[in-house]
RNA sequence: GGAGAAGUGGCAGAGCUGGUUUAAUGCACUGGUCUUGAAAACCAGCGUACGUGAAAACGUACCGGGGGUUCGAAUCCCUCCUUCUCCGCCA
């Protein structure tokens, strides 16, 4: 959630922000809305305090009284906390409306983009942050796309993933199996190098947790519900792995937490259909290695930049074509303030594929979380960010199509050690 | 899954026959006095959220969560959650 007291000192730049998001004048409106609203609420709150207090006082005073023996003046004091006790109850009725009225408005209100965010409506206006400078590969006619050579070297079945479950639930086996295994021990590996604490979370959350990293309310199609037990499936290690500070407050001004972990992603995902769902494009049950940061404000942005390194170091020495892309204010998630997103170039496919998302949340999730830090005697909202590195599916099916040749599916030196040393997959 | 016990401030721990408890006391922590410095001792402060206020300060709510009884609830009632002990089951 954007914070009130943001909204209350800096309205225009708010309004700009969802400017940037192509809000229309009218849909920008609900800002206003939300500050009348705050206003009533601590009108509601002035007057119910007011009343409290005095009913408070009267109860003290009948304790008093009773131990007196003062009987008959105690009742009548009854009554009157009684009167009181009845415009409390009406104050509150209304202004529980408020509140609630207030707080759905404050959930529709997504982040405010950070400067650098470009206006764009569709994916089509990201601008290129970095692109590919050297030639992207080329492959003769005979290339074939990732989910054939599935079947040629035995890695994955869709068809048994149909049987056992239903579509978009791949069964990895054999030298599939394994390169699963070698990119995700991959990229934990270069995680802890990097200095990331390794994490296993539950893969499971409650709704609290969904709320506090902002996938409630609204997104609830998105994730996978156990309805007996009330839980998510978790679309994302980022769920989990941020929750770990919902209310939280750490103790200094002095700190930056990063944690890394591995978790599989269960996604929902209605839309799309044709080539852009075929093989591994577009699965509902993936890996993902997910790096996660709480940084001090002033810290942020140079956390975010080493992030964006990190994941172009995985793509570099995988040997992947790959670009950043940074997201328009039409594309960027709900909660995110600027968004970085990096495609590899399928070959076979001749078209980029998005295998990592890398954000800075700013205090968004962190006020909906209320993790704070301590600085002296104030407390203040840290940042959080977050961002894959790697999600395994489409990195497989890039380098499934783009190492094909003549020997097998040629296995990247650095995953080398993790596939028993061969250096082809036959 | 069955039976029983318990959940109080950063920690430990009283209160739990409802009203001087404004949540005692100890430890930890912060500031001060003393000291060459430190320790000890002594004094003071020490939770979170929202609100009023320029500020000092004050008000309201919070004793696992939610609801109820009452003029008044940490204390009584209901419900949910969690932890512990015993039994059962199990990779």
């Amino acid at each position: 959630m954007v914070e009130i007291s943001v909204i209350r000192q800096d309205v225009e730049r708010v309004k700009e922000g969802l400017k940037v998001r192509n809000w229309s004048d009218e849909q920008i409106q609900v800002i206003d809305q939300v500050l009348e609203l705050d206003d009533k609420r601590k009108e509601y709150q002035v007057k119910i305090d007011g009343l409290k207090e005095e009913s408070n006082k009267y109860s003290k005073e009948i304790g008093q009284l009773f131990k007196s023996g003062k009987q008959s003046e105690a009742a009548e004091l009854k009554q009157k906390v009684s009167d009181i006790k009845e415009a409390v109850k009406t104050h509150e009725e209304e202004s529980k409306i408020v509140m609630e009225t207030l707080e759905n408005l404050m959930f529709s209100v997504p982040n405010i983009p950070n400067p650098l965010v470009p206006k764009g409506h569709s994916e089509t206006d990201n601008e290129v942050f970095k692109a590919w400078e050297e030639e992207l590969p080329v492959l003769g006619d005979e290339a074939k796309p990732h989910w054939e050579l599935a079947k040629d070297y035995n890695l994955f079945d869709m068809e048994l993933g149909v049987k056992i479950t239903g579509a978009g639930f791949p069964l990895y086996r054999g030298q599939g199996a394994k390169l699963q295994r070698a990119l995700i021990n991959f990229f934990l590996d270069r995680a802890e190098t990097a200095g990331y604490e390794e994490v296993i979370p539950p893969h499971l959350v409650n709704e609290e947790s969904a709320r506090g990293t902002g996938q409630l309310p609204d997104k609830e199609g998105q994730m996978y519900y156990a309805e007996k037990d009330d839980l998510y499936l978790i679309p994302t290690a980022e769920v989990p792995v941020t929750n770990i500070f919902r209310n939280e407050i750490l103790p200094d001004a002095n700190f930056s937490h990063k944690l890394c972990g591995y978790t599989p992603c269960f996604r929902r995902e209605a839309g799309s259909y044709g080539a852009h769902v075929r093989g591994l494009n577009r699965v509902h049950q993936f890996d993902k290695v997910e790096i996660v940061r709480v940084e001090h404000p002033d810290n942020s942005y140079a956390a975010l930049e080493e992030m964006i390194e990190h994941v172009a170091s995985l793509l570099k020495d995988l040997g992947l074509p790959y670009r950043i892309l940074r997201l328009c204010g039409g594309d960027l998630g709900f909660t995110s303030a600027i968004t970085y997103d990096f495609e590899v170039y399928s070959a076979a496919q001749k078209r980029w594929l998005e295998v990592s998302s890398v954000s800075n949340f700013e205090t968004y999730q962190s006020n909906r979380l209320k993790l704070r830090y301590k600085d002296g005697k104030s407390k203040h909202l840290a940042h959080t960010l977050n961002g894959s590195a790697l999600a395994l599916a489409r990195v497989v099916a890039a380098l499934l199509e783009n190492n094909q040749g003549s020997e097998g599916i040629e296995i990247p030196e650095v995953l080398r050690p993790y596939m028993g040393g061969k250096t082809h997959i036959a």
